[in-house]
DNA sequence: GTCGTTCCTTGGATCGATCAAGGGGATCGG
DNA sequence: CCGATCCCCTTGATCGATCCAAGGAACGAC
């Protein structure tokens, strides 16, 4: 077992495997770092010492000679409480295992909400992160600009919307595609008044999702005005807009840019005894949990969040290697998860 | 500005810096570790030299010569998916921020899901971590005598249920007095058949939430037999586990260990038409993002995620310093927040 | 003028790994 | 028998900050 018993206070050192092992230091370097340059009987020798020790190369005075630390660095943002970022978690963990595999681990940071710059500068002149995961792009992406100027490694979660020709390399998912499937599936269950509740205009995304189903409905010449409705993201915004819509067009659906507002649809059906999932039917966004647990379920668009965490990886991994391999923007397609509340 | 131009390739080093200012390395090592030393003017010119070049010292070779690495380890598991874990985002976030004032940053590490020690002994060897924050202490705890042995810091999130003789730090939320709060919030309301759902007995959190309910029912002389079901943490398993209960024990108000299976039981009333909130009390646990959305809102126990967060770095905090000092359990008390779901 | 502070400098060693050359031994052709 | 050529391994320097110990300059007190 590894260096059992005695203090834990020093781990073994890549001296004491060489001594062990009857070899010089390089030698057990190389054993771990470029096997198939030893001698296969010595490698077994040495890879004996190495696990009889216990022993793990030191990551601080590896990371001093090489100049890079095998970390990547991800803003943890302020989660606004109520918003559906719990999916989060789904990307971050697929996050932290993919990158583990490519030998990399997370170092979560943070800085001032409103700064966006806020936290990169210390961790890039420190040199503790070789790169970064970028993903509050909401509104434009100053960091991209800023980072690029810094020559610092980084791929973002988000397209950039704001500077299309930006050569930076990132991953998003295609929130049209995804409304445009919503909008389909009611089309397919019979609605042809099919309303939309978003956010408000200043979001890149929220345009976007808008355009899916925007398109969707012009395609089949189907009317849309009076039917759309742009808010915050908040349940009472959400049950506000659907409570307009319903008297002034009767819609016999909503499409939702998010699950909170779906949810708040719900509330204004609920109010109107109107039972929705037969009556109306109900889209929203994200897959969040709320969609998944609430009775009967919230059909929902789901970003596929594993794949975008892989893809993102994949991108860095090019980045990072010698010589490093531009990735390109990466566009993926969402998915419906369809439960009852669209009949 | 911070060495704007110029090649962003080699960061400015200690030398540098005391070159530009007019003193020694040792002067300038002074200058960020023990300012005190200084003379006011020195301290000031050595200042402006670092800010002029932007300089901030190199993590690897601090690192490597301190023996620290100023991170601290934490497991993200693998988020069992409808779980009510979205909670961790509030959690993690003020980790992160507490953390960093104290100059420490976040490393995400993840393990094979069924090996509850999966992850640590790598980082452990590597020096990769100065301590770790364990979170996964659901069923036992062999984390905490594994790093005990290994002489690592740590602190857990979690009482040391299957070793109460345990010396670790640890930080930990009063379950039973969140269910006591919520069962005499229904009591106040003037309900009396307040019935149980839980999760099953090996569950040593969920034993204790339960705990919290019985002591204070026995409190009033009021019956408990009959009324109580431990399940699946399931939206369904609640469904049904309240479904029966109604049938054969008639219950006015129900407390539960999740908002999970809160969700189940208003899916239940709902197959009824019983009008919750009115006829049916209802209390959750973890006050979730469901629990806030749903209509009306569920009335739910909320724990202090974020005292939690500071006081494990606080305990944190003691443990890495020189000498360290040993840090005492903490139990803190949750909340109730109130909504329609409650009456 | 001597002694003692205070503040800074000097030169070195050190942390533990990797980089860049260099060296010993075997093998082979001449 | 000698030198060229591999192959495999070793040697010394290096990354950048911190620790250590000794020493020098300026200043005031006696």
């Amino acid at each position: 077992m590894a260096w059992s018993g005695r203090l834990a206070l020093t781990p073994p050192t890549l001296a004491d495997v060489a001594e062990r092992a009857g070899v010089s230091r390089q030698t057990v370097s190389n054993a771990v770092n470029n096997p198939e340059l030893l001698r296969p009987d010595t490698l077994v020798r040495v890879q004996d010492a190495i696990a009889e020790l216990g022993y793990s190369p030191n990551r601080a005075a590896r990371n001093l000679r090489t100049r890079a630390s095998h970390l990547i660095g991800l803003k943890f943002n302020p989660a606004q409480e109520g918003t559906a970022n719990a999916a989060m978690d789904r990307f971050v963990h697929t996050l932290v295992e993919t990158a583990a595999d490519s030998g990399y681990h997370l170092l979560l940071f943070s800085g001032s909400t409103d700064d966006p710059l806020g936290g990169y500068d210390d961790l890039l002149r420190s040199t503790a992160v070789d790169a970064f995961i970028v993903t509050d792009t909401y509104l434009g992406n100053p960091q991209a600009t800023w980072l690029t100027s810094r020559r610092a490694p980084f791929v973002a979660f988000g397209r950039p919307w704001d500077n299309p020709g930006a050569t930076h390399a990132w991953v998003d998912v295609d929130g049209a595609a995804g409304t445009q499937l919503a909008t389909e599936h009611l089309l397919d269950k019979g609605h042809t008044r099919i309303a939309w509740i978003g956010w408000r205009k200043d979001s890149f995304i929220g345009e976007d999702r808008r355009s899916g189903w925007l398109r969707t409905m012009h395609a089949r010449d189907l009317a849309t005005t009076g039917l759309a409705s742009r808010v915050e993201d908040t349940v009472a915004s959400g049950r506000e807009a659907a409570s307009v819509l319903l008297d002034e067009a009767h819609p016999s659906a909503f499409v939702c840019a998010s699950d909170t507002l779906a949810m708040g649809v719900l509330h204004a059906l609920g109010d109107r005894g109107i039972h929705w999932g037969r009556d109306v039917a109900v889209v929203g966004f994200d897959d969040s949990q709320v969609a998944q647990v609430v009775p009967g379920g919230l059909t929902s668009v789901r970003q596929p969040l594993e794949e975008v965490a892989v893809e993102l990886v994949r991108a860095l991994g090019g980045l990072l290697s010698t010589p490093p391999v531009a990735a390109p923007g990466v566009l993926l397609s969402p998915t419906l998860a369809v439960r009852l509340s669209s009949g």
